[in-house]
DNA sequence: ATCATTTGTATGTTATAACGCACAAGCCCC
DNA sequence: GGGGCTTGTGCGTTATAACATACAAATGAT
């Protein structure tokens, strides 16, 4: 994104005809002159925060439709197996699969995870915001989060704060295998 | 979100102080004047997003990072069963248990699908943007996507873009469980 | 203690956002 | 054809962003 005021010209203007408003409506709609939305979507003016959310709320839309623009490259279609990507890193009793890592367009990294039997993992606290998915697949899984441990069995899905100390621990004698998602508010 | 330049506030001077700059070092990095980004911690301007994009270039962070508050609301311990929210809409082969439905601080929605033997559908381009991802449980599946068949086994996982024809079948005669994600980009 | 440097704030000036208004062009109805 | 209304653009005025500069207070070194 070379210039913003580009991006946002062009969404304001595709915005506003999507919703079938003149610039004479959409300025009574939002409280912002039709000569300023007329200089935002030619590019000949870039609009101050608080305008651009006077725009945003009055058209019902999110400040980012604006400001981030929607990836120029397509979503290309991957397949990945599990069983030839998982990685066994240094610790004794976690596997993990990254079926698709982290990507800033969608903001969360995607993961197949496999805790052998009686393995324990406290984790610190991540940045302000994150959120975590764990799904079960097979086996069963403690999960530690909110100070009280969870017992998961297959089928059984749990969301919680990763921005808070959080844990894994597998209390049976088979390996557990879950899917996980875990969600980052604000990365670059 | 009462005001946006409250949180811009907030967020320009924690960021600052977080990567251990002044306001002189900071207008040397961003191109802005020292001046304006005390007024703008102090809630005393609104820049315009020319302004912004130079700062969050010159600091290294996304332009969302001052525009979207981190949720306020602390993410809560949710426990679901798919068992118990399983649900077979009209649809004959397709049941759907919808594990963590939309929200837009996350801006996806996560079920978990059920396939019939012998079923298959083909959905209509979503809203730009979107991108689903589709994870193997148990069983086989046909996913369309870019105009081609892919055949996924279990423990197999596939991304695409759903913002285009794309299509579910399951060609074998036992029934195919998925974990499936679908992420929309801008959604209010 | 003094001196030099850094830090954040205040102020006046300049640049530009944001506005109200006028107007040309297009469209529809009689 | 004329008349009325809508639409988007241009222009001059007003408000405010953005700046350069000055300054008081804080900090660090001698």
């Amino acid at each position: 994104m070379l210039d913003p005021k580009d991006h946002l010209a062009a969404t304001l203007k595709l915005t506003r005809q999507t919703q079938g408003l003149s610039l004479d409506k959409t300025a009574e709609k939002t409280g912002v002159s039709k000569a300023m939305l007329g200089q935002i979507e030619r590019g000949e003016s870039s609009p101050t925060v608080a305008t651009l959310w006077k725009i945003a709320t009055g058209l019902g839309v999110s400040l980012s439709t604006f400001i981030e623009p929607v990836p120029e490259t397509k979503t290309q279609t991957i397949v990945r197996t599990a069983d030839t990507i998982r990685q066994h890193p240094g610790d004794d009793g976690l596997m993990i699969a990254p079926l698709f890592p982290f990507e800033q367009a969608f903001g969360f990294e995607f993961l197949e995870l496999t805790f052998l039997p009686g393995y324990e993992r406290i984790s610190e606290a991540h940045e302000p915001g994150v959120m975590e998915i764990v799904s079960l697949i097979t086996g069963q899984l403690d999960i530690l989060s909110d100070g009280q441990w969870h017992n998961l069995k297959q089928g059984q899905s749990i969301r919680f704060a990763g921005d808070r100390t959080h844990g894994y621990r597998n209390p049976t004698d088979a390996k557990a295998v879950v899917h996980t998602l875990i969600h980052y508010p604000h990365r670059p």
